[in-house]
DNA sequence: ATTGTGGCCTGCCCGC
DNA sequence: TGCGGGCAGGCCACAA
């Protein structure tokens, strides 16, 4: 699914955009529009405009339309893709469908050039915002500092999954990545996230840059050691242990009882 | 404030 | 062959 991963292919593709005009904006699904505008209010915001800049926090993609307009924030949920003239980076997501049913687009803007750009997402868990509030989200997980990961773990007594999964505490990461950053750094996903000590929260963050930057290298949040053994008879590919799978942080969980230890 | 839970969305896959 | 149920997780509303 898109984590900010899939989020940073995408940005690659709305580079493809700038300096294109908004001819018209195509909003067929109004559930897909967040923050109580309609089809219309966005139209009226941005048609006419050209996309000056892309950005991403986390997996928020953004389109800056230049002064005076609004920017565009992008959400995929777990299902969005985005496709640029018929053609996108990826053409299958984990849990997804490898379809393109025109009746999965929920939004797109078309250029004067006759190109366009759409949000194509089965499930709708996706949403398209007017200058979505960026001080909701944390620091971005690839970039984020030792100072900033020490800060969103606190003092928390919530498992350290779950505060690596608030993206108020740190952007971009999801599901797949967390369980594969916390399998490499050997840390149990149960543990309160305010009990590492100083070794374990400098390895936690090393661990989390190194991994989104392998498997960005590799292609994708899905191209994590642990993913193949994400299944009931999985095993650790470090050690060979069966690996547990639980709930935590309200997620399926997988990690490893021998080498993820709940304490130092 | 913090933490946990349940629901939403819907395609897909499994078992009958 | 069709059908029902469970599952996936990002995000949000809500409860304690």
């Amino acid at each position: 699914m898109p984590e900010l991963i899939e989020v940073e292919v995408y940005r690659g593709v709305a580079d493809l955009a700038i300096g294109r005009t908004v001819a018209a904006v195509e909003a067929p699904d109004a559930w897909f529009l967040k923050g109580g505008i309609t089809a219309a209010d966005v139209a009226a915001a941005i048609e006419g405009a050209a996309v000056a800049a892309t950005d991403r926090i986390g997996k928020l993609l953004l389109l800056d339309l230049g002064p005076d307009r609004p920017t565009l924030g992008l959400r995929f949920g777990m299902t969005g893709r985005l496709v640029l003239d018929g053609n996108t980076p990826i053409q299958r997501l984990e849990y997804s469908s490898g379809r393109d049913d025109p009746a999965w687009d929920r939004f797109a803007l078309r250029f004067t050039d006759g190109g366009r750009l759409r949000m194509q997402d089965p499930r709708r868990l996706g949403g398209v915002q007017l200058d979505p509030d960026l001080g909701l989200l944390g620091p971005d997980a690839w970039t984020i500092t030792l100072g900033e990961l020490r800060a969103a773990l606190g003092r928390s007594s919530a498992p350290l999954k779950a505060r690596l999964l608030d993206q108020s505490r740190v952007a971009g990461l999801g599901n797949l990545l967390v369980d594969e950053t916390l399998w490499r750094a050997g840390l149990d996903p149960a543990r309160p996230a305010g009990s590492l000590d100083a070794t374990e929260l400098r390895r936690l963050h090393r661990t989390v840059r190194s991994t989104v930057q392998l498997l960005f290298d590799r292609g994708g949040s899905h191209t994590g050691d642990l993913q193949v053994e994400r299944r009931w008879d999985g095993r650790c590919p470090k050690d060979g242990a069966p690996l547990q799978r639980r709930t935590v942080g309200g997620r399926t969980t997988y990690s490893c009882p021998v080498h993820q230890l709940a304490a130092a």
